[in-house]
RNA sequence: GUGGAUAUAGCUCAGUUGGUUAGAGCGUCGGAUUGUGGUUCCGAAGGUCGCCGGUUCGAGCCCGGUUUUCCACC
């Protein structure tokens, strides 16, 4: 794997980068798709690459551990095969059902039991296992196993966390060297940067971490419950600290504006349900503004989804249409919505792409953003 | 025409032996959602209880009349 940073910004930390994975080479700012379960929800393969113009996508071990399973999915020849999308793919480690699952799990030293909020049965996960588990799924980029500490977390538990996260990065790291890749093509692990809303924490959390010589670095645990301010100034401590040619990717953000003050802070990758499960819910994303397509007044509104839109469900479906299947509980409804926002946040990060290599990206984003917080 | 039933929020309906500011679901309006336990969650607006009169300290509820709709019979 190989990161090449083409091109810098005056005034900003942003960065316009190629990554190369054994799927393909991914050109940064880049935004990935969310597919816990194998799937970008609602989204065919061919849409992916072709309408939303996505490069790299998600899977969740923890979901793919529980259903399908790993004797399918080996049986599959991995995930690329059993789920038909032949780009790149990166696995998050289940660390973030460490905290979205708080009540169906025991943290311990050794790992995570989790009681499946399928079928009750219990599961240990532990550094090793995540790591065997995400050989198996086959993701170009596997996540570290992590706990993502919750925003509000006292220094005290943010510190105890944080420890045990560096502990368990240790033994990811060592399991990762032991065991290769099963599919014919190489891996590689990104470690994860926690330190809840702490600077000193975080900021020796990124020094530490960078004594693991990864092909990139995450920041997790963040957009978990503190404010926004926050979660910027703890960007911009960590990205103090990790290399300058390296990625960086900041795990589950966020909203197009978090999204390009990140870019500007010199984050290179991201991922996020909003999206997609806000799309489901009637929330769409648009550079004139932010839509909610249940709302009454585009009943009988028959102009374009989104005029400006880069997908063909932009300029295919009126808002009056897609309004009538989002309120009628329609999947298709659920399946255009998703597809416009997935659309959208790709065409804003290649948009910021090109603005950093144009040199322009600050005045840009500043112009963006004001459009981007507008209630149409 | 006769007999019976019915009438409560925009819609479909609850509402105890009469007892404080009459409820629900859906709809409407608004908000939330950040490494997906989400056909999700939260909030708001909206009713002179068909109308008129009576009984009662007090009526959505009891009584009389009237109107509406439905059913049965002639």
């Amino acid at each position: 794997m190989q990161f090449t940073v083409e091109s810098d910004c005056q005034g900003t930390q942003a960065r316009a980068g190629v990554l190369k994975t054994p799927h393909g080479e991914i050109r940064t700012p880049i935004f990935m798709p969310v597919g816990t379960a194998g799937s970008v929800k609602g989204i065919h393969a061919r849409d992916l690459k072709d309408d939303i113009k996505a490069q790299i996508i998600l899977g969740n071990t923890y979901h793919l551990y529980l259903r399908p399973g790993l004797q399918i999915l080996e049986g599959a020849g991995g995930l690329h095969r059993f789920n038909g999308w032949n780009g790149p793919i990166l696995t998050d480690s289940g660390g973030f059902q460490v905290f979205s699952l708080g009540d169906l799990r025991k943290l311990s030293e050794d790992g995570v039991k989790f009681q499946s909020h399928i079928d009750g049965s219990y599961h240990l996960f532990t550094p090793e296992n995540v790591m065997d588990i995400q050989r198996v799924i086959g993701a170009d980029i596997i996540m570290a196993f992590d706990e993502c500490t919750p925003g509000d977390a006292d220094y005290t538990y943010a510190k105890k966390s944080l420890e045990l996260t560096q502990r368990w990065l240790d033994r990811c790291v060592r399991r990762f060297e032991e065991t290769s890749p099963k599919y014919g093509y190489p891996q590689t692990l990104f470690p994860i940067v926690q330190g809840a809303s702490f600077p000193d924490l975080r900021k020796k959390a990124a020094s530490d971490i960078c004594k693991y010589d990864a092909h990139g670095y995450a920041i997790g645990g963040l957009a978990v419950g503190e404010p926004e301010k926050v979660m910027y100034e703890m960007i911009e401590v960590v990205n103090s600290e990790l290399p300058q040619k390296k990625p960086r990717y900041l795990m589950g953000v966020g909203t197009p504006v978090n999204i390009l003050e990140a870019i500007d802070r010199g984050v290179d990758m991201f991922d996020c349900v909003m999206p997609t499960r806000n799309g489901r819910n009637g929330m769409l994303f648009t550079s004139q503004g932010i839509i909610n397509i249940r709302n009454n007044k585009w009943a009988n509104d028959h102009t374009p989804v989104d005029p400006n839109g880069t997908s063909f469900v932009d300029h295919h479906y009126s808002k009056a249409y897609l309004r009538h299947l989002v309120i009628s509980n329609e999947m298709l409804g659920a399946q255009i919505a998703s597809q416009h926002n997935l659309a959208f946040y790709l065409w804003l990060v290649t948009e910021a792409r090109n603005k950093i290599m144009e040199g322009t990206f600050k005045s840009w984003k500043h112009e963006t953003i004001e459009k981007l917080k507008i209630r149409l």
